[in-house]
DNA sequence: TTGGATTTACGAAATCTTTCGTATAATATT
DNA sequence: AATATTATACGAAAGATTTCGTAAATCCAA
């Protein structure tokens, strides 16, 4: 299993959109790009391209227009950058991270619930 | 309240020794980096010396040795990039990141207890 | 079929960050 | 006092990422 490069913001935010969107053309990531933030067509190209030579991405030449699709997972590519934020942001304490995150967003019951129900899980394999 | 600017990746390594340590002199704080890594002395001495320029650092400049300290602080900076991450990485969902980073990483009973005592106090708040 | 629009390819410019060489000043050592 | 050490300042090189201009190919429409 090899070693795929750590995405920059501008292939993440490309990821985003094709792990929702699934395969999808330079034009219609470049239009949901635009629904947030202005940037030139061939830029997009551009990142695209880099990010198939890079392995984050494959893409169908067979066609005129190339359709592109995520390379990698999205909950591998979370796992990832999570540690690493994990370590530069605060010292590799989860513990910590877990305590702001939970303290400055909403969580819905449900979620709340969920991590709950993990939190569970997890205590009743340390008492074993 | 003014907008400080996201520190990069080598000026939030050395806001972690400036937090941990206290003020602190170029000398220092290469010293620590080098524990880690090879570091030039100049090279950390120009860092330092733009995060003073962009208000992430202060310094006394009363002596030769320049005495730096974190002009912002832990919480706030790591409240920053939390929620910055979470956009770029996880599409704002703190439940989703809070579920990842319990499920990759250990932690102690004493933490799943205060994690707990959190959620605890949130549905407090919400069933009110 | 000719002209306009769309697409990819290529490369370079622009920007941001990190690294370091060199000069100069201040301090410490002998 | 002379010399070596240590500090800051400055600027530029190196590296990484993003942005875009232009050319060439393909497709579409009048």
């Amino acid at each position: 299993m090899k070693k795929l490069p750590k995405p920059t913001e501008a292939e993440l935010e490309i990821l985003q959109v094709l792990w929702s969107k699934g395969p999808s053309s330079v034009r219609e990531i470049n239009d949901i790009l635009n629904q947030k933030r202005e940037v030139g067509y061939t830029t997009t190209l551009k990142i695209m391209q880099i990010m198939a030579d890079k392995g984050l991405a494959n893409r169908d030449t067979s066609t005129r227009t190339h359709i592109y699709e995520a390379a990698v997972s999205e909950g591998d590519t979370q796992k990832q950058l999570l540690n690493r934020f994990l370590q530069t942001a605060f010292k590799g304490s989860a513990s910590k991270l877990i305590m702001q995150a939970l303290g400055n967003h909403e969580a819905s019951s449900e979620e709340l619930e969920k991590i709950k129900a993990l939190i569970k899980k997890i205590e009743d394999e340390q008492s074993k």
